[in-house]
DNA sequence: AGCATTAATATGTCTATACATATTTAATGG
DNA sequence: CCATTAAATATGTATAGACATATTAATGCT
C-alpha cells in the first residue's frame, strides 16, 4: 500500500470518527506533511481524492474543511445495452424494427432483448450531416448503439433519466404488464456544439434500474 | 489560463479531430513533455482529467491510448429536496404525515411540495442503535433528509433509481394524475458497515427528471 | 516450437523546492 | 467609522530528479 492510500484511510478514519466534524477546518497541507512525515505532494495526492468525492471542501488561504454532506457525487456509467446484458449472465438478441431516413436524419427503432424478452426499445435518430457515414451504415445486425461507438467521438453527452407511461411504440414492442410504466434514458450528444444523434431508450420498469455505490475507506 | 489547461485542450482537439483516432496510443509522456517544453508532471496532470473522464486509458508500460467511449462516466448529485426545489425559483413546503418507533427503528412519512403541489414524498427508516439522537429528533418541522445531514457522516451510500407504478401511499399522498407512474429513488447509507437509514423518494413521473450533462472542452 | 526467465520500459509514486494566486486579515487614511 | 489598500498565508501550479512497479518484449532453455 502506498504512502498516499495509507494517509488518505487515516483521514477518512478521522473524519468518519467525527475526530474532525463536519464543518471544521483541518490542519495545513504543511503540518499534515509534517505529521506523516512525507512531502506536500503526497498529501495534496491523498487530499485529492477526498475533495474529488465530497468530503472535503477547499479554499485558498482559507485551508480545508470537512463539507457537509449535502450533495455527494456519484458516478453513473450507463454502458453497452449487450454488455450490460451479458454481464448478467444472460444471453442478449437484437431486432431491427424501423428503419427510415427523412429530412438529413436517420431514424431508427430497434429492440434490444435479454433472453428472448425484451429489454429495451431504442428510438434513435442521427444526424446525416453530423456523422455522414451514417447513411450507408447498416444496422440490421448490429444497433445504432453499437455503431455509434465505433465513429467519431462526442464532446458533450446531455443524459435524461425519467419515469414515463409507454408510449404507443413502447406498447407494441415491450409486452409491459398491465399499467406497468417505463424508464427512459434519452441522450443527446454533440460534437463542438455540433449535434450528432438523439436517443430514447425505453425499458419495462420491473427489469431495470440504475444503480450506484460510492464506498468510502 | 494555466499551461495544463493549454495542453488538456489540444489533447481534446486532437481527440475530437481524430488526429488521435479511437484506440490509437498517443505519444509517452516523456515525449509529450518535449514537445509542449514542460515537466513530465504538468504532462501527468493534463492527462489525468482525461483519463477521469473516459477519453483516454493508461496501462503501465503499455502506455496512453484514446478509449472507446462506450461507457462515458456521468456524475450524478441528488441534492437537498428543499435545495432542489428552491433552486428552481419555487416555493418549497413541508408536511409530516406520520411517525412511529418500532423495533429500534424509527419510521417517517412526510411531503416535499413545490409550489403547494406534492412534489417527493419521503419513506424513511432510520436505525436507532446507528443514531442514537434520531430517537429524540422533531421531524414536525424539518425534514428526516435534512436532519441526518447535519449528523454523522456515512461511509457508503447505495442508491437505485427506478420507475414504478405508484404504491398506496403514492396514491394517497402525491395526488397522480391516472396512470401516472413514479420516479424512485432508494436510497441506503452506512457507516462502517453499520446500517444507518434507508429510505424511499417517490415523485410524480411528470414533475421529476434527473439530468447528467458531461461536457468536455 | 513452446515455455520459463530476464531485460526493457512507460506509467506510478515520492521528494524538495520555487513561485503564483485567491482570500483573508490587518493596516492605512479620509 | 467605513472604505480602500496593503500584507499575510494556504492552496495551486510547475520543475527536476529518483526510484518503484506492472507489463511487454526479448532471450535462452528444453
Amino acid at each position: 500500500m502506498h504512502k498516499y492510500e495509507k494517509i488518505r484511510l487515516e483521514l477518512t478514519r478521522r473524519i468518519n470518527s467525527q475526530a474532525w466534524p463536519v464543518g471544521a477546518s483541518i490542519p495545513h497541507e504543511d503540518e499534515l506533511a509534517a505529521e506523516f512525515g512525507v512531502a506536500r505532494g503526497t498529501i495534496r495526492q491523498a487530499l485529492s481524492s477526498l475533495v474529488d468525492a465530497g468530503y472535503l471542501e477547499k479554499k485558498r488561504r482559507a485551508g480545508t474543511r470537512v463539507a457537509y454532506p449535502k450533495d455527494h457525487a456519484s458516478t453513473l456509467r450507463i454502458s453497452l445495452v449487450r454488455e450490460q446484458v451479458e454481464q448478467g449472465g444472460h444471453t442478449y438478441g437484437y431486432r431491427l424494427l424501423k428503419d427510415s431516413i427523412e429530412d438529413g436524419i436517420r431514424r431508427v427503432l430497434c429492440l434490444h432483448l435479454r433472453d428472448d424478452a425484451p429489454y429495451q426499445l431504442e428510438d434513435r435518430e442521427i444526424s446525416l450531416s453530423g456523422i455522414p457515414s451514417a447513411a450507408a451504415a447498416d444496422f440490421s445486425q448490429i444497433s445504432p448503439n453499437e455503431w455509434l461507438l465505433q465513429q467519431q467521438p462526442y464532446s458533450r453527452v446531455q443524459t435524461t433519466l425519467q419515469a414515463s407511461a409507454p408510449n404507443r411504440n413502447d406498447r407494441k414492442h415491450l409486452e409491459l404488464p398491465r399499467d406497468e410504466p417505463v424508464f427512459l434514458v434519452l441522450r443527446e450528444t454533440f460534437l463542438e456544439e455540433v449535434w450528432l444523434t438523439r436517443v430514447r431508450l425505453s425499458h419495462p420498469a420491473s427489469s431495470y434500474s440504475v444503480q450506484m455505490e460510492r464506498a468510502f475507506d
